[in-house]
DNA sequence: TAGACTATATATAAAGA
DNA sequence: TTCTTTATATATAGTCT
């Protein structure tokens, strides 16, 4: 008999794939080959790059060069720097936009430490009343205005402890957008 | 007289290129297949990308799907809570290595003081009222192995997250926003 | 700085391990 | 999920317009 030879690459539609595995296997392919593509231009022509992927599990894979975050610090400080910054409405719409990093080098460690301990305090006491009415593993999801993104539920990767717990809180949102403390 | 045949695609060595014609030409090339790979990957597996790129004349690229502002959110929330070290200012440290922008935008004291209070005050009423706040309509709640995966990083650095806190909070205040600490 | 062209380098679809 | 293999689809280096 003969042995089955391949059909080598085929061409395929561009269209979401359907078969589910076959998007895993195609998806973690491409993702790769994305990456080297970002990896060779960097070294070609000594740019800076930097790419979020949302895996279709949930995952966030991330490549960066020199490294993500000072990537992103970039193009959000440029956003945010524009010709009228010194216009107060723009100057909102800045900060909405500037990132962690800079913010935070206005706080002062004290600042910073009293902050983290209203958190921690907040965290225990939600866990204790949270615990008492929800199942961990199964827990929910939304928010008023769509602020903040859905997470899918996956088992945990051998997490360690208890203190491992997300809290968000929106009250009386009119703003549509949040951002996070911690 | 025979028309001169193409040499075709020549093999090149991975590193700068010095010809700087030729490197901006191939950065064009280059940065233009990868958009495309990556909008590919966005259509064949339904996921989320962006991307950003300071071209070699200083000028930045982006491609973003949905769009890139969502996606860098959507990255620096899970960032913020990813981190082997229990410390938690080491990221503050780690900002200090950032590159810092001037900004015009800070937030003042008097600010970071109201926004403290505001906090300690919701601090209290999820203490006395944790049971309201399970109202979906409210409050999102999360376990934290669900909520934070690990994310990878390929190429040039890697953060193993490990799950920590993360509480986003938007408070009726002057703020009209909230951001990131951490 | 942006399109062709063409031959060749690479990426990758399928299928099996 | 990850790696192989094979055949084929694509990307692109070098050159010219």
């Amino acid at each position: 008999m003969a042995k089955k030879p391949s059909m080598g690459r085929q061409k395929i539609k561009i269209e979401k794939i359907e078969v589910k595995n076959h998007l895993q296997v195609t998806f973690s392919k491409r993702r790769s080959g994305l990456f080297k593509k970002a990896s060779e231009l960097c070294t070609f022509c000594g740019v800076e790059i930097a790419i979020i992927v949302f895996s279709p599990a949930g995952k966030v894979l991330s490549f960066g060069h020199p490294n993500v975050e000072s990537i992103i610090d970039r193009f959000l400080a440029r956003i945010s720097t524009g010709s009228n910054s010194h216009d107060p409405f723009h100057l909102i719409e800045a900060q909405r936009n500037a990132s962690v990093r800079e913010l935070n080098l206005q706080l002062g460690l004290e600042e910073l430490e009293q902050l983290r301990d209203a958190m921690e305090e907040l965290k225990k006491n939600v866990t204790q009343h949270g615990n008492k009415l929800m199942n961990p593993s199964s827990m929910f999801v939304s928010n008023g205005a769509g602020v903040f993104d859905q997470y899918e539920s996956k088992p945990s990767h051998g997490i360690v402890g208890s203190s491992n717990m997300n809290v968000a809180v929106n009250v009386n949102s009119n703003f549509g957008y949040c951002h996070r403390f911690f």
